[in-house]
DNA sequence: ACCGATGATGGGAGCGCTCCCTCACTCTCG
DNA sequence: CGAGAGTGAGGGAGCGCTCCCATCATCGGT
C-alpha cells in the first residue's frame, strides 16, 4: 500500500504539492498535477481514509438510524438514502433501532462523540429532550424522517394528512361504519407515523361528525396483522363495519385477504383503503394513499448535505403531499 | 471535545498510561485504572475513531455488500448481520449492489483501498478472477453468502438441495406435471441462489425421470411476478400444471393468489410449495422449505470475527441445512 | 527600477491515538 | 545477596494526511 509520500517522490514533488494536486485545492500547476495524477495512478494510490478523516475532521461517512427494513417503507427509503449518499460519495453506516434503549444508548455514549460520522439521518425516531441535548453539543448535522424536532432539519410525510384523506374518501363514498385497522392500545408499540395516521382517521371522521362509530383494531402493521385483524372484525356479520382503512398497504392487504376467504366480497360489500402505495398495492387492486419513501430518502441526503455544507443555514422542514390513487378496493356503500 | 492527553492530565498521569487504562492493554496498577476511567468519564471523554484507526490499522468497521433489501430474504439476513455486528461492537458500512458496474468498480478501486473496513460480508456475489485478486492483495478477510469462491470462508444456503426437496415433495404426492415459477430466460437477470434453486428443481425432475415435463415460467422473484407468471401458466385449462415450485415464497404466494383468482382451489387442484418460509408463509399455509436467513446472518459475522482475529486460520465454509415444513398447500395429486 | 499581487512549491507542524522502548521498583529464587 | 523476572509508568515516535506559512519566481503597473 504506498502513501502520498510515494506518490510526491515518483512525481518528484513534495507531499504538500501532491497533497493539492490530488485534492483539488490550492495552487498547482498544470504540468505537476498531471505528473501527479500519473504518478498515484501508477502506484493505485488511494488516500488512507482515518488519515484524511484525522486530518480533515470528515470521515465521509452518515450514519442512517432506522428501524428494521422489513417493512417496504423503509426498506426503499433506505434504498433512497443510498442511492443519494453513494452519488455524493458519502458512506453509509447503518444503525438499527431496537426499542431496547441500549442500542440508542450506545450511540449518544460512544459513536457521536467518536466523531464518526458527518452527519446523521434519523428515521422515525423522536429523540428525548435530553437526546437533543447531546446532539446540539455534537455540533454536526441532522435530519430526521418523519417527527419533526426543534433544531433540526426533518423531511415528513404528512401521515395526519394520509389517513385523513384516506377516511375522507371513504366517507364520500357513503361509509359511516368505518373501522381503522392497525393501531396499537398501547400508543409506545406504534411507531409515530402509525401513531399519526391513527390521528388523522380520528380526525377526519371528527369533522364529520362521525367520531362515536371510531372503531380501532389493534394489529401490527403487517399483512399477517392485517389478516388477523380483520378476520376478529369481520366475523360478526351484523356488527361488521362496511369500510376499513389500513395503518398502512400491508395490513390493508392482510384485511383484503381476510375478506376474500370470509366470502366477503370488495368493494361491494366491504370497502379497503390503505397508506403507502406499496408495491403491492396495484396487483390487489387497492385503492391507497401514495407516499413515495424512496423519494423522501433523497430529499433527506439533499437536507443533510445542505447542512454539512453550509451549518449555519437556516434548518430545512419538507412536507411531502400525499395523493390518493383510486383502483378498485373501494365502492359506494351499497 | 476533550482528548486522551485532557484525561491523562486531569488523572494525573502521561498519556501512554491512560491509553493502556482505557484500552486494558499493558500494565496498569488497579488505582490508576480507576483514577483514568473515572476522569474519563468526568470528561465524557471517547477515543476519537479516526486517531484511533490510523493507530492501529483497525476501523472496527465491516462492509456489507447485498441486494436491495426488499426481499424478506435479505432484510432478515440484514437484521441478523445488524445483531452480532453490534454485539461485538462493529460499524456497519452498507453497500447496495446494483449490477451497473459503477458501484462494484467503486468499491474495488477507491474503498477497498482506503482501509474504511476490517472485513467484508458479500450477499449473493460472485466475485470475478480479477476482483478476488484485489480482494487477496486487500488482505483482508471476506466472508461470502451464497456463492463460494477460492479463499474465502462462506455461508451458503444449499440452494440447490432446498429446491430438490421441494420438488420432491411434490414428486412423492404423485405429481408429474410441476412448474416452476421464477427462472429467467436470460440466467444473468437471476441472482446466483435464485439460479441454483432452478438447478435443484431440474435435478430432482431429472432424478425421477421427469425431465421432459420441467417447465419454467420466467418472473422476478416477488408476489407480483409470480402472480403473472401464474396467471399465464394457469389460463389454459387444459396444458394446466397440478403443482408448481415457487422459486421464494413471495412468488409462491403471488402464484396461490393467482390461483384463487383462478378459481383454482389449492391444494385439491393444485399444490402450491414456496422455500424460504417467509413470515407470510404461514399465513397462507404455504409448504415451504425453510431458511434462516437470520441466523445465517449470524453466521457470517461469527466467521468474519474468526477471519479477523486470526487471518491465517483456515477458511470455513457453512452450508446451513434446508428443512420442508408441510402445511397445507400441497396435497396428493388427484 | 521598485513594489505588490499572484502563482507555484516545499517545509513541517499537528490531527489524536497507540505502542515501543526505557527506566524504576519490587519480588523471587538459587 | 545479586541476577533476573515481573510489574508499573513515562517519553516520544509514528500512523498518513492536510494545511498553514515561508519562500521564490514572474509580471504588470507606477
Amino acid at each position: 500500500m504506498s502513501t502520498i509520500a510515494d506518490v510526491a517522490a515518483r512525481a518528484g514533488v513534495s507531499k504538500a504539492t501532491a497533497s493539492r494536486a490530488l485534492t483539488g485545492r490550492g495552487y498547482v500547476s498544470a504540468g505537476t498535477r498531471d505528473r501527479v495524477v500519473a504518478a498515484a495512478a501508477d502506484l493505485a494510490y488511494v488516500a488512507h481514509s482515518s488519515a484524511t478523516s484525522l486530518a480533515t475532521g470528515r470521515t465521509q461517512t452518515v450514519g442512517v438510524i432506522m428501524p428494521p427494513v422489513d417493512r417496504w417503507f423503509f426498506s426503499e427509503l433506505l434504498a433512497g438514502i443510498q442511492e443519494s449518499l453513494f452519488a455524493l460519495d458519502y458512506e453509509l453506516a447503518l444503525y438499527g433501532v431496537r426499542e431496547g434503549t441500549e442500542t440508542r444508548a450506545r450511540l449518544f455514549h460512544t459513536v457521536l462523540p467518536g466523531r464518526r460520522f458527518d452527519g446523521i439521518i434519523a428515521v422515525g425516531i423522536q429523540p428525548s429532550a435530553q437526546e437533543l441535548e447531546r446532539l446540539h453539543r455534537w455540533e454536526r448535522p441532522l435530519v430526521s424522517v418523519g417527527p419533526y424536532s426543534e433544531g433540526s432539519s426533518a423531511v415528513s410525510i404528512d401521515d395526519v394528512g394520509a389517513a385523513r384523506i384516506a377516511t375522507e374518501h371513504l366517507i364520500e363514498l357513503g361509509h359511516t361504519d368505518i373501522a381503522f385497522v392497525g393501531g396499537a392500545s398501547d400508543a409506545d408499540e406504534l411507531s409515530y407515523g402509525d401513531a399519526q395516521r391513527v390521528e388523522g382517521y380520528l380526525e377526519a371522521l371528527a369533522a364529520a361528525g362521525l367520531e362515536a362509530i371510531a372503531r380501532i383494531a389493534d394489529a401490527p402493521p403487517t399483512m399477517p396483522g392485517g389478516y388477523a385483524a380483520a378476520v376478529e372484525l369481520l366475523g360478526d356479520r351484523r356488527g361488521r363495519p362496511t369500510a376499513i382503512v389500513g395503518v398502512c398497504d400491508e395490513a390493508a392487504i392482510g384485511a383484503m385477504i381476510a375478506a376474500r376467504r370470509l366470502g366477503i366480497a370488495v368493494p361491494t360489500e366491504l370497502s379497503i383503503v390503505g397508506v403507502d402505495d406499496h408495491q403491492h398495492a396495484e396487483m390487489f387492486a387497492l385503492t391507497t394513499i401514495k407516499q413515495s419513501p424512496r423519494e423522501q430518502g433523497h430529499e433527506a441526503v439533499r437536507l443533510l448535505q445542505q447542512r454539512i455544507d453550509r451549518p449555519d443555514a437556516p434548518q430545512e422542514r419538507t412536507v411531502t403531499a400525499s395523493a390518493l390513487v383510486v383502483r378498485s378496493s373501494t365502492a359506494l356503500r351499497r
